[in-house]
DNA sequence: TTGAAAGCGCTACCAG
DNA sequence: CTGGTAGCGCTTTCAA
């Protein structure tokens, strides 16, 4: 009952060695006889000592605790991405912490101070809308996934993410293919809209390969966090206005399904009248009676690199390639 | 560049007062002068100081880190659940550490030795398999969510369900409300059934009071991480086999949609021919073309429920209620 | 009401 | 190859 867990110096005093040399052997650093490892493993073993992080992480000022930064957890796409991060880093030997902020971003900086105080090795930032402020005089790796920030050439940043233009010009063609010619975007519309998102860029650029012009009326927007119903009743809208099309690409498998019973209300099949694709391959894409054809992101592969990443920042303190982008995958399914 | 964070040597220096008189008032601990505490709090302020947790932690043994253990996080309501859990963390000062087991139970120990090195202050198991070993001479308050344990009367524990029996004959009523007379369950198979489930169990009570006899050759059992393609086969060999309900009670409502398209395959009509009542009120529930009756937990009542449970086992190390159960509601939409 | 000082468990420096 | 020891930043007795 009484009997306290294990410590370092119970384990020294038991090989009759120093807590020095203990700790070497647990951090396989400096130099110990094969012997005295040997007895200092039997003995950790017999003891079943585990060494306290807390006490490495003060002494260290560092840990193998990981932020991450999100800011919609219950989107299916995120927790995808976050439990193959955390899944990763728990391989490497790190736990993961999420901090989901939702719509409060008041909590962040709160949020955000706790963490810090961990001593968190590194911080991974998933599609927040803020760029992210370093307490001073303590810098580590920001790897930022799906978001690039505007100036990823000082500190130890780097960015991740999925090739926006390549989802955009793969749906687009195949729409295309699937012989659409009056096409439009379904997307979420941002407070700052200075340029046209990267989806649109590649959706153009397919449009001009094949020579299709694009009725940019036919596009519908919907608001940053716009559900399900938001996405039901702006597509009705312009098809109420006699602004349809006879290809969506949907910004979202959500929106996709939004847009398939909206077109499916009005009398029109899908994919006969009108193909629609989706993005990020989520369930509902399978689990809708058509199943709907998407862009599938590379999340394992994503994860794996930005780990990776991490590890080679906290090493070498630099990186090759501060940027790295991964292709997509269009899935073709029933809905083209 | 150099200037590192502020810590509580900072603040006493600049205060004029000892590193004491600081954490007394950081703490509200212990007695200190009106004026102190004013001058104390300015210098915080002026400095941006955030007391280093992991020295905190170190010292006092413990810590406002929670572990949250989970097998599946990517199951929606899994997630569900471990989000609002952290949500109301957050809001009472602590910070959930999620350990997503997954399938690899080897990893358990591994996982919980690591977070418990961590020291932290409670654990949350939710629906994992195994009971929790806590290690020696560390006992901390463990709050057990939708799985109660055999013993519930040792130690700092206590156990939080939803009324699966209610859940069973509620769904149960539903389909007999509706004109079923031959219904079934589509259930999970758990290696170890010595009991009937207590869904099981509220479905039968709910056939008994209306004197419908019940064909137990109905009922579809899948394994128990089934997905929704083994589901559809298992209710297909079924209905190929000539054992037909008109009313099916799934454990989940991506069971449900399963179901429903198997049917539909067959040419079998929802709700006109048949009903179908899923589990859990995920999101398909809403999206399917015909939205699925479902069973909805009262997941923020649970989760503020396990929160202040925890604080009370930490400060008065006891509960007058070890568990508690709460109700579930019958959400009707267009599947029966 | 306040301060001095002991340590939480560990790592890393410096001597040997 | 090994041991002594200072100190990470904080809380908490004990004494003033």
């Amino acid at each position: 009952m009484a009997k306290q867990r294990a410590t370092i110096q119970d384990v020294a005093r038991m090989c009759g060695v120093s807590t020095a040399t203990v700790s070497r052997v647990i951090n396989r650093n400096g130099r110990f006889s094969p012997e005295t490892e040997r007895q200092v493993r039997d003995v950790i073993r017999q003891l079943g000592y585990v060494p306290n992080q807390t006490a490495q992480n003060l002494r260290t000022r560092s840990s193998k605790l990981a932020g991450i930064l999100v800011s919609r957890l219950s989107y299916e796409y995120v927790n995808q991405i976050v439990t193959q991060l955390e899944d990763e880093l728990f391989r490497q030997g790190y736990i993961g912490i999420v901090c989901n902020i939702g719509d409060n971003f008041e909590n962040e900086q709160t949020y955000l101070d706790a963490v810090f105080s961990l001593n968190i090795c590194a911080l991974f930032v998933f599609a927040s809308g803020q760029p992210i402020q370093l307490p001073e005089g303590r810098e580590i790796p920001v790897i930022y996934i799906n978001r690039a920030p505007e100036n990823l050439d000082a500190g130890l940043c780097c960015a991740i993410e999925t090739d926006s233009v390549a989802a955009g010009y793969k749906a687009c063609r195949e729409l295309l293919r699937a012989g659409c010619r009056r096409v439009a975007i379904v997307r979420r519309q941002f407070g700052d809209s200075r340029l046209p998102r990267s989806r649109e860029v590649g959706f153009m650029k397919a449009l001009q390969e094949q020579g299709v012009t694009c009725d940019e009326r036919l596009s519908v927007s919907v608001a940053e966090n716009a559900q399900y119903g938001d996405v039901y009743a702006a597509v009705g809208e312009k098809l109420d206005a006699g602004l349809a099309a006879d290809g969506y690409f949907c910004e979202s498998d959500i929106f996709a399904l939004s847009t398939i019973r909206c077109l499916e209300r009005r009398g029109l099949r899908v994919p006969e009248d009108v193909k629609v694709v989706g993005c990020n391959d989520l369930s509902v894409a399978q689990y809708n009676y058509r199943t709907i054809t998407t862009v599938r992101h590379q999340t394992e592969a994503i994860c794996r690199q930005a780990v990776e990443n991490m590890r080679r920042l906290l090493e070498d303190g630099a990186l090759e390639q501060r940027h790295t982008v991964f292709d997509v995958e269009l899935v073709p399914r029933e809905t083209t």
